[in-house]
DNA sequence: TGTACGCATTCGCTACGGCGAATATGATTT
DNA sequence: AAATCATATTCGCCGTAGCGAATGCGTACA
């Protein structure tokens, strides 16, 4: 990944859908891993290597809980570039498919079978909460 | 390219040095490739290739005078990518570069020894103004 | 009508990114 | 300690995009 130009670097981070979905899931609340793969429902290395890659783009961060590791949104330091984020998210809330994969994820957290009761998948926390947790940049 | 979601495509677009540059020069006004590849100064086939791909795209227009081609931007019919594309116009003002560019292509366009008594090519228009013409999109 | 000019496209070549499959790592549980 | 679970990484393959060099195309002017 080219560095020099942190702008394109940014660009090449949201330029892939899969990435965008992980991105819109994220905007509102922590994630764990676990809840990505089930939620988009695409091979869990693929998500992996996804998360990778927009860790490297700095925007986003990772805590590690046990065996689980929870992703959030990390905004960027340059408010230009954070703008642009933002402005992004602001446009994926329009997409219909990710609008879907938001009411999955509703109904996989706080519904009846949740992943947290059928495999004890700690349950998200809030943007807002997990500001203050130790984090994996 | 892929076309299904043109977010996607929007931020390819944008992810490369060349095009930005390209992208700010025409943020203004509507500019003749021949500024281009004077200020810029990189070999005209990679400013064409460029500017090409900005226009499938979809957010440059070209305009033909003579033998002259003129490019503008074309802010895009969705209104999240236009936001979008003008937030990162205005991030792009923060570069050193790109400011740099500008200041030679205003050399270029309105000072002594400007391109339009070097070469005769013509005089640039104001995005206001270009909007009227007729375009190849 | 040919020639010069501005611009666009094509041709190899190389590099990077996406993918599935397989495997590695690190933490928990037994 | 071994087995298990959640996640990360590696590998090989393929498609796309970037580049310089060369060539093609359309317009204008001799």
């Amino acid at each position: 990944m080219r560095k020099k130009y942190p702008l394109e670097s940014l660009f090449r981070a949201l330029a892939d859908r899969t990435r965008l979905r992980l991105l819109h899931l994220m905007a509102e609340q922590e994630i764990c891993v676990c809840y990505f793969v089930t939620v988009i429902d695409v091979p869990q290395p693929k998500i992996s290597r996804h998360l990778a890659y927009l860790r490297r783009a700095g925007i986003v961060a990772a805590r590690r809980e046990g065996k689980w590791m929870h992703y959030r949104l990390a905004v960027p330091a340059d408010p230009h570039a954070a703008a642009i984020l933002k402005a992004t998210l602001g446009a994926l809330q329009q997409d219909k498919e990710l609008r879907n994969d938001l009411q999955r994820f509703h109904r996989l957290c706080c519904g009846p079978n949740s992943l947290v009761q059928l495999m004890g998948a700690p349950a998200p926390v809030s943007a807002v909460e997990s500001m203050s947790q130790t984090s994996v940049p």
